[in-house]
DNA sequence: ACCCTCACG
DNA sequence: GACGTACGTGAGGGTA
């Protein structure tokens, strides 16, 4: 090989692949002839960038830009439904793809299109042709099935992402070489070029077969002797259609060369072509970095700057000096600590936030805690910090244990109270190490019970410094980075260390100070302090202790759901006569209504065939198989994805526990919510997704006890709206729904109950009358009658909901029993459906509150109820809007199942006397699912 | 990133 | 006669 041919790089871009990708990526722009030119501009800087890099040491020699023409390609007549899902191109994307032309002539560029190939076979062939030359290759492109081309002198570049891309790569994200990646995307399958697959075999499983027995044929000829499962059953029954996939993805390099390539050298880029196309579509910072006149540079930046400021500038707390992260200090000497405590001290409160190596505080190791006294008086005391890499050296810094001893009794003193922002998370951490904080205030919980539902106020912090204190935090990003080049935040640097986590507690003091004051003011007292405030401290703690889930459970459980959901995937195929992803709403759609032909006309927005639960029942009721095996199909792929499979993933490794996190402000009402998973919605309708409650489990000699509120909104809704007849049945322990149904239709049956239990919840919701004949399947006018008697027999009803509507239009929030506001700032909306929206939410709200204030009371009183009677071993767990979940000793529960109805079911006292009695029922068994 | 669907109360 | 089908959530998969 000469030297000369070895300097010789050749960039193949994949302009249509590149097109796509930027249309999706970036916002609609419209040039000033109001022409779409998003995916253009996209296109453009992505030249620009390669053209910056002609001359560098591994940029361009040659170049060209490579397009797709046409539609119809050999594949297609290998396989007429190749593509067959591609929906058309969008509407404001067709005419850029003219303009993607215009954009490469303005290069002065080659671009190569060739009717009968796809892009991918054209620069297949090129590739070849510039190895066999001796070329260096680099294939511009994001695409996996040009992956396969990666080899020794071949390498790919995604300019958007700005990353080269080498066999490493393909191995990381595919597990095989480039050379084998064929295989694997045969056997995968891809549903957006409808490449077939094989049913069942995802990448994962696709890579485990390739590497086990090196090809795909090679894995199709040890297919009947492989261990049987449905994998292997598929992997027999569409061996044919994995041939056939194989051909599909195979790029074709053996056309002949539409331009040689030497025709290909880049000469350089002359500027007047350039110039006029950008000033055409007005690309002005394009054109300024091609040293247009001065002018048009002034314009570019004007414009950029007024985009920037459209904001109003936000309010400043009054009084407070402005944020100055110059008089943060890092505390590295015994001296300097001693005076931020004595400091805190003298102030009698002070900020607190603690920094972490991880997110996850089970396992997480305590890095540094930062202290605010006062406005910009602010410290970080780092303790667990590294250097940058693993020969740079430790960065000076105190003992950890020698801080936490100096900071422990100020933590724990009553008379200085600590402030944080979502404060449980560092009272985790810091009870790791023996630190109980109290007393302390939480500025997420503060800013929530102030302002929940107002759509300005975010209560995170970033978002509330900005809202109240007008004032942009360092991010998290900022200091750490994201995705793949994140650190730990024991490895970034003391200074940027400080600048963050001082300003974090800086800003929470500042919020504090505001909040306090508001809370005051605007009567969240009794909410914050007799509800939300001590919540916190215990729900630290049910995070801490996780529960316990049987694995070995889950993993039989995946496998049986993965057999049913293969079973009915080839039932599915079958009945629709061709193979599809069930998956996709769309295709799904296509099936049933295009090419089935069952009724069931569009909907939404979007145009798009609606294929939920309703639907497919309905068209099940009309005789159609197929429906009913999707649903059994989306129950079971459910339940795998979400429950069995997800589950088992978020198993801790450490406590071999699953560790929800709660949100204190996630709910508009008031209500937890769970994430992380979310263990508020784990199934129990029907008896398969019950059985992943049985998997919930109880250590050996404990038991899990359920103890559920029984109806509490409904009773709840009975006293508010005070309904006579409601409370009566209550008072007499009566079967609630069937009362409904005494009253409403005169007798009692399962019919009658059932439609009086859907007018019970419909009431609770905010009830419109097509939403009431839709769900029990009679006329708009047959539900309003319904609705109206409704109404003359529980007088109360119409009463609480006209005056809560009026409440909130007037006030603009709605408020529990127990004070707990939300605010409806749409309920003067002047779009109908929006304010009606915001009605029915209106309606909902004070009960759906109240019902959380109460079981959040019953949380808070729990703990100490079963101490002082000596039953500590007593764990509560979860909860679930009206179920607290415990674990406890088997002996403990004759004595803990009193105390905790008592508990809960007197929960609302002394604050809120209830005209209903609240009925609590406990279940006990070695399992979730068997406590019910 | 957004929609759809579906799991729970 | 139109609203876009009830309130509150979070997660996964598909698609643009």
């Amino acid at each position: 090989m000469s030297q000369n041919q070895s300097a010789n790089h050749l960039y193949l871009v994949d302009g249509s692949g590149y097109i796509f990708r930027a249309y999706h990526q970036l916002p609609p722009l419209t040039n000033q002839h109001g022409q779409p030119v998003g995916a253009v501009y996209g296109y453009t800087t992505m030249l620009w960038k390669l053209a910056t890099e002609l001359g560098n040491a591994d940029g361009p020699t040659h170049l060209a830009v490579v397009l797709d023409k046409g539609s119809h390609t050999f594949r297609n007549d290998m396989y007429d439904l190749y593509k067959a899902n591609r929906p058309p191109a969008p509407e404001d994307l067709v005419p850029q793809f003219p303009m993607i032309r215009d954009a490469t002539r303005a290069f002065s560029l080659p671009c190569i299109e060739e009717d009968g190939f796809e892009a991918d076979d054209i620069i297949a062939t090129y590739t070849k042709a510039a190895v066999a030359q001796g070329w260096k290759v680099t294939i511009v492109s994001s695409d996996k099935d040009l992956m396969q081309l990666i080899q020794p002198g071949v390498d790919m570049y995604d300019t958007m992402k700005n990353e080269r891309r080498g066999a490493d790569y393909v191995m990381g994200k595919f597990g095989v070489r480039p050379e084998q990646l064929g295989d694997v995307l045969a056997l995968m399958g891809d549903s957006v070029d409808n490449v077939p697959g094989v049913p069942g075999i995802g990448p994962k499983t696709a890579a485990k077969l390739i590497t086990e027995y090196g090809s795909l044929e090679a894995a199709l000829d040890a297919a009947p002797s492989m261990k049987k499962s449905k994998m292997q059953e598929n992997l027999i029954a569409h061996a044919d259609m994995a041939r056939l996939s194989r051909k599909l993805v195979t790029l074709h390099d053996g056309m002949d060369l539409p331009e040689p390539l030497d025709h290909l050298t880049l000469k350089g880029i002359p500027p007047e072509p350039l110039q006029a196309f950008l000033s055409h579509h007005g690309f002005k910072s394009l054109l300024a970095r091609l040293g247009a006149p001065a002018a048009a540079v002034a314009v570019a930046a004007a414009a950029a700057a007024i985009s920037e400021n459209t904001l109003p500038p936000a309010p400043r707390a009054e009084e407070d000096p402005p944020i100055d992260r110059s008089l943060y200090e890092t505390v590295v000497t015994q001296d300097a600590l001693d005076r931020w405590i004595a400091a805190a001290r003298a102030e009698g409160v002070v900020a607190v936030d603690t920094e972490t190596d991880m997110l996850d505080c089970v396992s997480c190791a305590l890095v540094g805690v930062s202290l605010a006294t006062g406005p910009s008086r602010a410290c970080y005391i780092p303790v667990g910090h590294q250097g940058q890499d693993m020969f740079a050296e430790r960065p000076e810094q105190l003992p950890r244990d020698l801080v936490l001893a100096r900071l422990k009794p100020l933590l724990e003193d009553d008379s200085v109270l600590k402030v944080g922002q979502n404060l449980k998370y560092d009272i985790t951490v810091l009870r790791r190490h023996g630190i109980e904080i109290a007393p302390y205030d939480d500025t997420i919980v503060m800013s929530f019970d102030l302002d929940a539902g107002q759509s300005l106020a975010g209560h995170g912090m970033d978002e509330a410094a900005k809202v109240h204190l007008g004032h942009t935090c360092i991010s998290f990003k900022d200091v750490a980075g994201t995705g793949k080049k994140q650190i730990s935040f024991a490895e970034v640097p003391l200074d940027k260390a400080t600048e963050y986590s001082a300003e974090d507690a800086d800003v929470t003091l500042r919020l504090w100070k505001l909040f306090k004051t508001r809370i005051a003011n605007e009567g969240a007292t009794r909410i914050y302090e007799l509800v939300d405030r001590p919540l916190v401290a215990v729900i630290a703690k049910m995070e801490h202790e996780g529960i316990k889930v049987d694995r070995e459970a889950l993993s039989r459980l995946s496998a049986e759901f993965t057999a049913g959901i293969a079973a009915l995937e080839a039932e599915i195929h079958a009945l629709a006569g061709q193979p599809f992803a069930i998956g996709s709403t769309q295709q799904l759609g296509a099936i049933l209504f295009d090419k089935l032909g069952y009724k069931g006309g569009r909907k939404g927005k979007s145009g798009a065939y609606s294929t939920d639960v309703t639907i497919l029942e309905q068209l099940k009721a009309q005789g159609a198989e197929i429906a009913g095996k999707v649903l059994d199909w989306r129950q079971l792929s459910k339940l795998k994805s979400t429950y069995t499979d997800a589950l088992q993933a978020q198993i801790n490794k450490d406590s071999i526990r699953v560790h929800t996190s709660y949100s204190l402000s996630g709910a508009q009402t008031g209500r937890l919510s769970s994430t992380d998973p979310n263990l508020q919605n784990i199934p129990i309708r029907t008896e398969v997704g019950r059985q992943i409650r049985h998997a919930f489990v109880a250590e050996p000699g404990n038991l899990i006890l359920a103890a559920d509120y029984s109806q509490i909104e409904l009773r709840l809704a009975a006293h508010m709206a005070d309904v006579p007849a409601l409370k009566q049945a209550f008072a007499n322990g009566e079967d609630i729904h069937a009362a409904t149904a005494q009253q409403l239709f005169g007798e009692v049956n399962r019919d009658t109950r059932a439609r009086a239990k859907t007018i019970n919840f419909a009431i609770l919701y905010g009830i419109s009358r097509w939403g009431l004949a839709s769900r029990l399947e009679i006329t708009a006018d047959e539900a309003q009658d319904m609705i109206v008697r409704y109404y003359e027999r529980f007088p109360g009803i119409s009463i609480y909901i006209n005056e809560t509507i009026e409440k909130a239009r007037e006030r603009g929030y709605t408020e529990t029993l127990f004070g707990r506001k939300t605010w409806f700032p749409r309920i003067r909306a002047p779009i109908q459906h929006e304010r009606q929206g915001a009605e029915r939410a209106a309606i909902n709200a004070p009960i759906q509150g109240t019902s959380a204030d109460i079981i959040k009371r019953a949380m808070a009183r729990i703990g100490p109820a079963l101490a002082a009677e000596g039953l500590d071993q007593v764990k509560m767990l979860l909860q679930v809007h009206d179920e607290l979940v415990f674990e406890l000793p088997e002996t403990d529960v004759e004595r803990a199942s009193p105390i905790i109805r008592r508990v809960m079911e007197t929960a609302a006292e002394p604050l809120v006397k209830l005209s209903v009695p609240l009925g609590v029922e406990i279940g006990t068994g070695p399992s979730w699912g068997a406590a019910h």
